[in-house]
DNA sequence: ATTCGTTGTGTTCAGATGGACATAACCAAA
DNA sequence: TTTGGTTATGTCCATCTGAACACAACGAAT
C-alpha cells in the first residue's frame, strides 16, 4: 500500500476505464485480506462501494481480476487472479517510475501550491 | 498538445489541485492562443468553464499560471507566465516518462481492455 | 463617444457520483 | 437444519459537476 499521500497516479484508458489509487489500493487490500468486504471494512468504505469497483474492474476485462466465491463455512471470499497481480502490480510500477524518475517534475510542481479551502 | 488518447494522467496535490490532461492543454492552448476564450473555443469547451479552470489554477499558486488583462483594441488576452510554463513543462515531462519508461506496463494493462458500454 | 472581442461573474438545471440502508442468495461446518 | 459471514443487488437521496445562458466591465483603436 503506498502510503504517500501527496501524489496520486490516475489514469484514463480508452476503454473507459478508469484507475488510480483507490482501485489499486482496493486489489492489494483483497490479495491481502482474502475478501471484498473485508478490504472494504479496511479502507473504510461501504462494501457496496467495493464491490462496485471490482464488478468495473471486471467488466473490463474478458478475465476478471477478482475472483469471488460465496458461502461455505467463512462465507464465501475474493481473491485476485493472475491478472488481477499483473494490473496492481503494473501500476505500482507506474507509480514507482513516477516517484523516482519524476521526483525532480513533481518536487516543482508541488513547490509553493497554497492549501485551497473547499 | 499529447494527441495519445489512449492515456492520460491525472495528479491529485496534497494542496487540493487535481491538475490532468485537461488543464495541461487549456494552459497549452492559451500560449498559443493568447487568450482563454480563443483557447476555450479550441477545446469546445465554454468560456465559463475554461476561465474557472484557470481561475483554479491560479488559486492553488502564490503567484498566477496565467496572465491576463481585459479592454485595448483586442478586447483582451491572457499569456502564460514563467510559472505557468513551467507546470506546463513539468508536466509534459512526467506524461513522456510514463509513456516512454512506462511503455510496457501500460501496454500490459491496455492489453485485452474490453470496450465498456455506458 | 462608439466599437468590439475579451475578461469576469452570477444563476439555473440536468446528470453523474457516492453514501446509506435494506435484503436476498449462498454454502461449508456444526 | 441452523448458523454466520460473505457475495450480490436494488433503491433512495444529498451532493458534486459541468453545461448553458445571461450580462456587466474593460479599454485601445477609430
Amino acid at each position: 500500500m503506498t502510503n504517500d499521500p501527496r501524489i496520486s497516479l490516475r489514469l484514463h484508458f480508452e476503454s473507459g476505464l478508469t484507475f488510480g489509487r483507490g482501485k489499486a489500493d482496493l486489489l492489494q487490500a483483497i490479495q491481502e485480506q482474502g475478501s471484498i468486504s473485508a478490504a472494504g471494512r479496511r479502507m473504510k468504505m461501504s462494501y457496496r462501494r467495493a464491490w462496485s469497483l471490482v464488478e468495473d474492474m471486471n467488466a473490463h476485462f474478458p478475465e476478471p481480476l477478482v475472483d469471488s466465491s460465496r458461502g461455505g463455512a467463512k462465507g464465501g471470499g475474493a481473491v485476485l487472479t493472475d491478472r488481477g497481480r499483473q494490473v496492481l502490480a503494473d501500476y505500482r510500477a507506474l507509480e514507482a517510475l513516477l516517484r523516482d524518475q519524476g521526483a525532480g517534475q513533481l518536487a516543482r510542481l508541488r513547490a509553493g501550491q497554497r492549501s485551497v479551502p473547499t
